[in-house]
Formats: C-alpha cells, structure tokens, sequence
DNA sequence: GAGTTCCATGCAACCGGTTGCATGTCAAGT
DNA sequence: ACTTGACATGCAACCGGTTGCATGGAACTC
C-alpha cells in the first residue's frame, strides 16, 4: 500500500551537514554568500536525505508566495481558456503558480473569490471582470491587480479593441448594401458589451445604417437561440452578435426558422474562437485572448518585481475575418 | 493614486482587545473554548482594525492550507472545463481554493507542476494524466491523489467508462448495416483512448464486423482533419473517433474531399461536448465529466478529512446520443 | 468552610524557513 | 608585527498564527 513520507526540514540537513540552519537556507537561496565547498556538501545532505523546501514556511518569512490568482467568469466559454493557458506558460516562466477562479458571471461569487485568493497570491488578474468600479478599486487597494477588458484609470489593464473589428464589420456590412442591422448584445455589466455597441452605433451612423439592439443577456448559445424571434421581428437583413457562442445560439435559432445563412440573413460574430468549426463557418471579430492572458501577467510580474503601480493602459487592435455567414443583402 | 494596505496581526486585535494572542486566535478557530462576551469583544476589536487572519501563517502551523490541486492535459480541450467548474464549485462547499495546471498533453510538464505544487496543496487531482504508472505512484507517495481516467490499483480514480457508450455505438452501426469501421485513435498515452479502442473491438468482433484503427496522435481538430485520408484508405463505410474534437475534424476533411455526411459516410465522436453545435449535428457517446469533477474532488477531500487512503474505484456509464452523421450504410 | 472540578484564559513553544548582526579567521596593507 | 578589511558562518529574532499545558477563580460538593 501508498505511504506518505514526512517532510525533511533545514535542521536535520543542518546537522547532516554539520552547519547552522541559516547556512542551508544560504545554500538554497544565495548561495554566493557561501564558500563553494559548503554549498556543495549542503547540496549533498540535502539530496541525500530529500530535502524539499517548505513552500509555506517560506512564504511566511519573505511574504513572497509565488502565486498569482486569475479569475475569469466562465471558464466554458472558449473565449477563456487559450487566455488562461497563456497565462500559465508566462506564469511559469517566472515559476509562479496560478491560482484560477471561476465566477460563473456572478459578482458576489467574484468577490468572494477575490477575497479567498488575496493572502495566497501575490496579485490578481481579474479577466472580464463583473465587478462595479469601486470593488474592483477597493480591491487594487488590498493587492496587485491587473484588469483584461476593464477599463479603470489607475490601474493597469489590458484592453481587447474589438471596436476597431466591430467597425470593419459594420463596413463589410453596409458594403454589401445591409441597411438595417441588428446588435445581439452581451452581459450587461460587460466592458466588452458596451464598448461593441458604442462602436457599432458610431460606425453605423457614419454610413448611414439603422442599428437595433436586441438583449441576448448572457454570453451563451441558448440566450443567442431565444434572441432569433426578435431579431427576426427588427426587420433587419444583418446582425452583429456581441460573441461567437451567442452567434452560434443565433445561427441554429435561424435555422430553426427556416431562415437560411448567409442567403436570406447575414451574421457576425466576435472573439472568433469557432469561427472556422460552425457550419456555414463564421464570420467574426478576431481576438487577441492569448496575448491579453501573457501580457496581463507578465505586467503583474512587473509589478510585483519594481512594487510599483504604473498607470498602463495596453491596447490590442482586432480586425475583421469574413468567412461564409455574409453576404449582399436582397 | 491606489495605495496598498498593510496587514493587521493577531497581535495587534489582541492588544485592542485586551486579551492575549492565544485568545483571539481561538475566537476565530474555537470560539466555544471562550466566553461569549470574550469572543464579542475580540470580533468587534478584529473587525475595527480590519483584521484578516493570514492564510499562510495558518497553514505554516497547522499544516493544512485549503488548497486542491488539479491538472489536466489541455484547458482548451472542451471537455475539461466543465470538468474544472464542476471541481471547484465542489471544492469552493468546503471553503477550499484549486490550483489549476495546464501540461500541454507533456508528462514532463505534467511532473514539474505536480512538483510545484506539492507543497501548496493538500492532495492533487489528476485529470486525464499522461503520466507512467510509476511516476503516479510515486507522487502518490507524496501526497493525497485522485485520478480520473486513469485506472491504477491502490490509487482513489474516478473512470468515466466510455465502453459502455461505445458497444452501444457499435451496435447502432452495426443494426444500420455498416460491416467494415474505423476507430480513429487518440494519445497513445490515453487510458480513455486505450478503453475506447479495445470496447470497440470487443463489441465488433462479437457482431461480425471488421475494425481498422487509423491514429490521430493528438486529440484535436486538426489530426482528426489530417487522419481522413488514410480513414477513407480502408474502404470503411463508418467511423468512431476518440473525442468529438477528433470527429469534428474528419467531419471537416470529409466535406473538403465532397463526402458527404451521414449519406456517403457515418460518424460517432466520444464525450458529446459539441454534439448539438457541428454541422450536421455529431452522433457522440455521452460524457460524464461534470460528475467526474465533482466526485474527484469530494473523494479527495474525503480522504484529507480522513486522513485514509481507500481503494475507490467510482466509475460513471455513458451511452450512446443519437443525432444527425450516422444512416443506414449504402 | 475546605476540597474538588471545571472553565476561561494566558504562557510559551512550535511550525520551517529568512535575515540583520555579531563573531572568528585569514590575507593584505603599511 | 599590528591594524584593517573581506569573507564565511553562526546566533537569534522574526514572520503570524496554533496549541498543549499551567494557572487562577468561580461554582459545586459534602
């Protein structure tokens, strides 16, 4: 049967080695204050007896644990995980451990989780967050804080620009002589969301198009599928849908009623993360999730490292990527 | 300008408080071992200055820091997120954080993770793990394991068992007249894969019907999509893949060589996380891994409450979800 | 009213490291 | 030969809690 060994701590290497306590903790840690001879037979006790240094303990003593925490509010929605996964490989560079949080779009579930994390980690990136403004503020008071599509003055942030794709896509669509178009919006406490519609109205009046909006409350198939009867009901020959999972709810829900795309209707998404594996294949915002994941945690690295807070505001451009759910207008 | 707050210490509530370290410590553990009024007045002095009692202290003492790890081969994999939602919301009942680690599908950056985290954790889960028997064991050794997918002896796991969806798989093209299938394998390191393919074996050979299997390396869109020629190669009339991600690139390889879906070709993906969504909509067994989640983390708290290692061995059925890609062969 | 119990609380050691300062040694400087 | 300094190492306090044991007073017993 499985038995679990005990851990081997710095005295009993200390006395294999025959040196004081804090020499281990030299030879682990800044071994050029000690003679090369004594670090090696450190070394050697230490090998030899399988000693591994208690993650905790030192934390306690350094308040530096290692551990960033990053919260996301749907960890299903595909949008996620390639930015979680870079968020890692850059964690990892600097061996740091993430810590996730998944906040299934509820802000209290968020706050608690803020709350459970902060004492373990050394900062927080906080991904689309559903927080209002002055928790998000009270919480950058407590510890490091970096935001992923959330825009707040004072603190860092990494912002997607769908605006700049959104605005392509309102072209593509007046180009292809749509004049009536419809927005899907998304959460309504998304930063996303907001900056999507405001992009789109702005674009839309420039050329002279009618936008309406028709709420799909969440970001998810289902709500995009119940949205189809009103966004059918607008008159509109075209939609915009605020992700590529509510477009994909949009698209079955058309199907559904016979509407066929891009023929009778014409449909965009965003994020652009199943562009390619719908059927007809998508057309959608491209999105920047992975460089948001590395870029927000190597920005928190920075901050933890200089202990400074620099007003960083960085933006990434999107743009559009037209596959087969548009088309000219009838 | 944000500015950081630093932390108040037991020391500090219990000089407030007029009480001695212990005290206030025991207000927040053990409260019954104090008087009421005692524990009111400490509460009160905590909460004037804010007082938080700091996590890794606590664990240095204690040794228990309310922290599971889990570790899965590839996040962005669909169906491993339901699979995280499902752990931490089981592990958040019990006030417990999880560590998430992402290996790429690399038993090397599978060991390093296990190695970081050893240490910050209680007990690990290891999803999918594409670890040798040996490396698990010896991890094991270390520290309170589950597996799920992964079927080693002494070791708590968690199995979904895919056989029981795929005889059923097989039977249903089997009454559909197909006589010649393919299995499109996955990871060759995969004990869901090696299940999976020995399940269609078995039921094959029991029905007169002949198995080629055509290897796909990685579970993904694109080896699925690269595997279709040498699928179409063997004359086969119908195929099973491992995972719908698999399936959902031969989908895609077949449309491009004009084979058409389920008239010319049938096909049955694994896990059922896409299923609704492709074109034409995928024939798949069930997955179960929302529970599978869910029960790893209860049984691995278990066991830390415990302090027992026992031989589980929790294994959840899956069948077979009829939808659009498989007809009658021709 | 003295002896016994029980309960609330304090004392101090401990968890396993880190680190400022003191000490001792040896070589270089004059 | 004596001072000076650099360097390697040890000592002990500290990080912020937890916990076994001791203590003192109140309540209870006879």
């Amino acid at each position: 049967m499985i038995k679990r060994t005990k851990g081997v701590t710095i005295s009993q290497v200390a006395d294999a080695a025959g040196v004081a306590r804090s020499s281990v903790s030299r030879a682990f840690t800044r071994p050029d204050m000690l003679s090369p001879e004594t670090v090696t037979r450190i070394m050697k006790a230490a090998e030899a007896l399988g000693y591994v240094p208690n993650h905790t303990a030192r934390a306690l003593s350094t308040g530096r644990h290692g551990n960033v925490g990053l919260i996301v509010p749907d960890i299903a929605n595909p949008f996620f995980p390639p930015l979680i996964q870079a968020a890692q490989l850059e964690a990892d560079r600097s061996d740091f451990c993430i810590f996730l949080g998944n906040t299934e779009e509820n802000p209290k579930q968020e706050d608690k989780l803020v709350g459970r994390f902060a004492g373990q980690v050394e900062g927080l990136v906080l991904a689309s967050s559903r927080l209002s403004d002055e928790r998000i503020r009270a919480h950058a008071g407590q510890l490091p804080l970096v935001l992923i599509n959330r825009d707040i003055d004072g603190i860092p942030r990494v912002l997607i620009d769908s605006g700049s794709g959104v605005r392509q896509a309102v072209e593509h669509l007046a180009k292809l002589g749509h004049r009536r178009i419809v927005y899907v919006s998304g959460p309504s406490n998304s930063w996303s969301n907001k900056q999507r519609r405001t992009a789109i109205k702005a674009a839309a009046s420039g050329l002279g198009i009618v936008v309406e909006t028709v709420p799909a409350v969440l970001a998810s198939y289902n709500s995009g599928r119940n949205a189809v009867s009103a966004i059918l009901a607008t008159g509109a020959t075209a939609a915009v849908a605020f992700d590529d999972l509510t477009a994909q709810g949009v698209l079955a829900g058309l199907s559904e009623k016979r509407v066929s795309v891009p023929s009778d209707f014409s449909l965009i998404g965003c994020d652009d993360v199943l562009g390619a594996v719908t059927y007809p294949a998508l057309t959608s915002v491209s999105n920047r999730s992975t460089e948001a994941g590395r870029v927000a945690v190597s920005l928190l690295l920075d901050m933890l490292q200089s202990r400074a807070i620099r007003d960083v505001r960085y933006v990434l451009e999107t743009h559009l990527v037209v596959r087969n759910t548009t088309t000219a207008a009838r």
